[in-house]
Formats: structure tokens, sequence, C-alpha cells
RNA sequence: GGCUCCAUGGUCAAGCGGUUAAGACACCACCCCUUCACGGUGGUAACGCGGGUUCGAUUCCCGCUGGAGUCACCA
């Protein structure tokens, strides 16, 4: 007999941008359905009209392609259940609310609003049953002619207890008497979260719901819903929260005060999607018995294995995740390097240098993001007027005397070389010349040189490479103006 | 506050009754060396506390403490 096909599903709502946190259950739960050989479907819950955000979906759909998370149904492309937005499917929720109204296992309710505000601390209290549970049929009948507002509520069995197994956190009980009498239909028509989602993951298939753990404590709401729609439970995973440090040394959700916390974000500081998506799948799981870090999607596909994910939450680490970019980069070949690094020099080097080829080779090793290419490479743009003082170093034997000599021999020993000849190595066997003439360490004389050339005293690549980069005229130019400081 | 869940180094994270308690990031030292980086070697650093169960607990149970989530006409 064959199991059943696995089937999840991404319903994000869009609100605008996408956090790493939901893009870290759209992977598992692609990961879940796709190691299984099965299906994964993108939905949009965009129930909520007053939050929409013009452009949010396109920000989801492309998310999704970049991070390469393929989705076998969804609003853009289709499929056989269709439509895939919630807005565009208010007709059959309004049908199923009906059902439970006529069954007797929800309720119309034309209490006022309660609050807007979300949280007001004071007011939490233990759930009771709404006054309207109880209204005659005449007084609904008459309030409903009247045109009343009203929203539907569903009635939950209050007796008892509710019971459902979690993949990641084992069996879950409540006590029913916790439960509310959550709102179903909203009083402009639309459905809540609490009854689309349910209705939609059955209509669409949905074996396995896979969401953030923020849902733990409802579901046993949803599990009798199903119950009361006469659908079957589907397989529960919740996952653990990406928690971001804050400054005073505690912990709390992945928010913006951490840092970049969108996909988008992360791109745009040069973050690779493949190191991202990488990264925030060691976010709570990793391989039982494994060191492997680093996982192509494809690799992640193959291995995953919902028994692996943690159920404590994780803290988001950017030195992890700029460590991971850098394992990304250093794979890259010098073209594909070049390609993604391109932008990010151009932006501050746009002058001609002599061999370009040689910076990206330096470059490569030394990225970790591609946004910090712009600081390393400003002194190729243009030499500042730098403290001369940094060139004299007590490890690396220069003094005011002997760098002004090793300066001069330098323009003079180098103006003689070839511009065929412009090369590392030669370059260096001319300023390993000088070193031999005079007696001074090689190494002052590199050091002399190097800041020179550049007016700092870190920086990527050595004195030769620098020259080679730089090209036999700026050079020079750049030695002379050094010296002529002194 | 009620409810639910969680608890191995600063962070991620192996471990699933007996281990010198892995590995990675970060940090430090050394090596390589024309600085830096890459690479290599090594180092600092952890089972929250208290009770049980057991010949033996990081591992199982209970309590405590700490942390998180949730209690919307948001999802």
């Amino acid at each position: 007999m064959d199991k059943k096909q696995v089937v999840t599903r991404y319903a994000p709502s869009p609100t605008g941008m996408m956090h790493i946190g939901n893009l870290r259950t759209a992977l598992y739960s692609y990961l879940i359905a796709k190691s299984q050989g099965g299906k994964f479907i993108l939905r949009l819950e965009d129930t909520d009209q007053a939050r929409h955000v013009e452009g949010a979906e396109q920000v989801i759909f492309d998310t999704l392609r970049v991070a390469g998370l393929k989705y076998d149904e969804g609003p853009d492309i289709g499929g056989p259940h269709g439509p895939y937005i919630q807005s565009e499917r208010k007709e059959i929720y309004l049908k199923y609310a009906d059902m439970l109204i006529k069954s007797g296992k929800a309720y119309y309710c034309f209490c006022e609003k309660k609050s807007d505000t979300p949280h007001d601390e004071e007011q939490i209290i233990a759930p009771t049953t709404d006054p309207c549970r109880e209204l005659d049929a005449d007084t609904v009948a008459k309030n409903l002619s009247l045109g009343k507002p009203f929203v539907i509520r569903h009635k939950v069995n209050r007796e008892g207890t509710t019971h459902y197994y979690d993949h990641v956190y084992g069996d879950i009980t409540v006590q029913n008497d916790t439960l509310h009498d959550i709102i179903l239909i909203k009083s402009d028509g639309m459905p809540t979260y609490n009854f689309a989602h349910v209705i939609d993951d059955y209509l669409m298939g949905v074996t396995h719901v896979v969401r953030g753990n923020e849902y733990v404590t409802s579901t046993p709401q949803y599990v009798q819903l199903h119950k009361d729609l006469g659908f079957p439970l589907p397989e529960y995973y919740h996952l653990p929260l990406i928690m971001g440090q804050n400054a005073d040394g505690g912990v709390s959700k992945l928010s913006k005060r951490h840092g970049a916390v969108s996909f988008a974000d992360l791109v745009a500081l040069g973050y690779l999607p493949e190191a991202i998506i990488n990264y925030i799948a060691l976010l709570g799981w990793h391989p039982a018995q494994s060191d492997q870090e680093i996982f192509s999607l494809q690799e992640l596909v193959k291995v995953f294995d919902a028994n692996d994910i943690r159920k404590s939450s994780a803290i988001f680490d950017y030195n992890k995740l700029k460590w991971v970019n850098s394992q990304y980069i250093l794979k890259m070949t010098p073209q594909e390097f070049r390609e993604h690094a391109e932008p990010y020099l151009a932006n501050t080097l746009t002058r001609e240098v002599f061999d370009i080829d040689k910076l990206y080779e330096i470059l490569q090793p030394r990225v970790q993001i591609f946004s910090e290419i712009g600081e390393k490479v400003q002194f190729f743009q243009e030499l500042i007027d730098f403290d001369t003082n940094i060139l004299y170093n007590d490890k690396k034997k220069t003094n005011p005397e002997n760098t002004r000599e090793i300066l001069t021999k330098a323009i003079e020993n180098l103006s003689k070389v070839e511009l065929d000849d412009w090369e590392n190595d030669i370059l260096y066997q001319k300023l390993e010349e000088i070193a031999n003439s005079t007696g001074y360490k090689p190494i002052s004389v590199m050091w002399v040189v190097r800041i020179a050339l550049s007016g700092q005293t870190v920086t990527v690549g050595g004195a030769t490479e620098i020259m080679q980069i730089l090209g036999k005229s700026e050079t020079l130019i750049r030695l002379q103006t050094t010296l002529n400081r002194l």
C-alpha cells in the first residue's frame, strides 16, 4: 500500500517583506514535502485587507524563486485547487460557516468589537463564553433582518481536554475551558486565519501543516474545528522560533532592531541566497551524527529529516551567517566571483586600474560579504593624505632615514621595469634587490612600499600585488607623492 | 497573571544511562608569510539549581529557577 503523498504549504500574508523566520518556515515546509517526494503549495493569506501592502505578493514570489523553493501550486502558476488567494475564496468560507451554524457548532454574535489594541495587558482574563452564544433563534433572525453587524463564532466544546500530536513537540494537551469561541467570519464577511486555513488546508489536500510555534497553543482550537467540520486532522509540525540577541543580553523574536531581518535586506548587504538558505536551515535543525554544515538546497532535500528538528528556539548569529557566506564565496569560480563583486566594486572604484583581474583574485578570499568590498578597495581609488608616521614601525625596523632611502631606491628601480614585466614576481625581485643592496630586511622594504602606496597599514594584498594592480605610472606617482611628504 | 512549550560553552549544535561531553562560528596563541585574508596547529569556554530512580545520571521522573510563545474582527 502506498502511503498518501505528503502535501505541505507555505501560507504567508502579503504584508510587505519576507522575514527570515517566515523564509525558514517556508524552507522547512518545502523540505518536509520534498524529502518525501511530496508536493509544496503556496497560498496567500490576505484576509486582512487593512494590512495588505501593494506589491507584497511579488516580493513573496520573487523571494521563493531566488531562494530556489519551487512550489507545485500557487497563485501565479495555478493548480487544481485554486484560487490560491484567500480573498478570492470568500464564498467558500461562508458556505462552511453556514454549515457550522446549521449544525449548532457556530453562532452569530452581535457584540461590539472588543479592542483594537492587541495586548491590553490588564485585560488578560480567563476566557468566557460570549453572551450571544445562547441567543434564541428569533432574536438572531430579528437582528439579522435589521442589518445589525455580526461576526460568526465557533462554539467550542469547553468540557474536558483537547489533545493533538505534534511531530516536533510531541503530545500537546489543553484544558478546554481555556479555549475561546474564536471568530470564524469577521463583520466584513472575510474569514479569520483561524477559519480560513483550516478550510483551505482541507480543500487543498494539505497533509502536513508546518508553521511557527506561536500556533501551538491555538492549535487545539483548530483541532476542534476539524472535528466539527468533519475534516481529518493533518500532521502538525510546529517550528521553534528564531530569536535575536538584545543589547541588554536578553532575547526576543528576531526583529528589525537586531539588524537586517528580511531576505531582501540580507541580499542587499551582499549575502548570497544559497548561503542564507544554508544558514537558516541550520537554525533549529542539524543532521544527527554529522559535522557537515555546508549544504546546497539539493543536499538538504536529500538529508533533511524532520525528526532532527530541535525544540528550543535559536538565536540568529550574523557572524556565523557571514562565515557561511564566505564559504560560498570561496567556492565560486573567479568568473562567478567577479560577476557578483563587480557592482559593489564599481561603486567605489571608478578609475581604471592596470590589472583588475589581480584585484579580484586577491579580493575573493578576503571578502565575507560583498558589501565590504567598498572599504577594502577604497585606497585603490585614491591615495589620501595619510599620517606618514605609520610608515615608521619598530618591528619592521623602519624609521625616517631608511624610509626615505627605500622610497628613493624603489622609484629608481621600478621606473626601469618594462611594462610587460609589470607583474608580481618580477616586482618582488626588484624590491628584494633594494634590500640586498642596502642591507635592510626585505620586510622593511615591503612595509614602506605598501604603506606609501596605500596610506594604510592593513590592506588587501601585499606591496607587489598592489603595485601590479595599480600599474607602473600610478605606482610611481604614489611613491613620489609620499616621498615628497616626508 | 492563566495556559503551552523550552533548558549542553558567548552563539549554533552532537549526545539519546557508563564519553577525556564531538564539531562549527566568534575569541586568543602559534605556524605559513611582503601587512591583511585564506590555510594549518593548538587553546580558553558548557551539561541552570534541588530532590528522587539507578551500581551509575548531561541523559529518566518531580519540583524550583530562568527563558520563550500565546491569551485580537493579525496572521
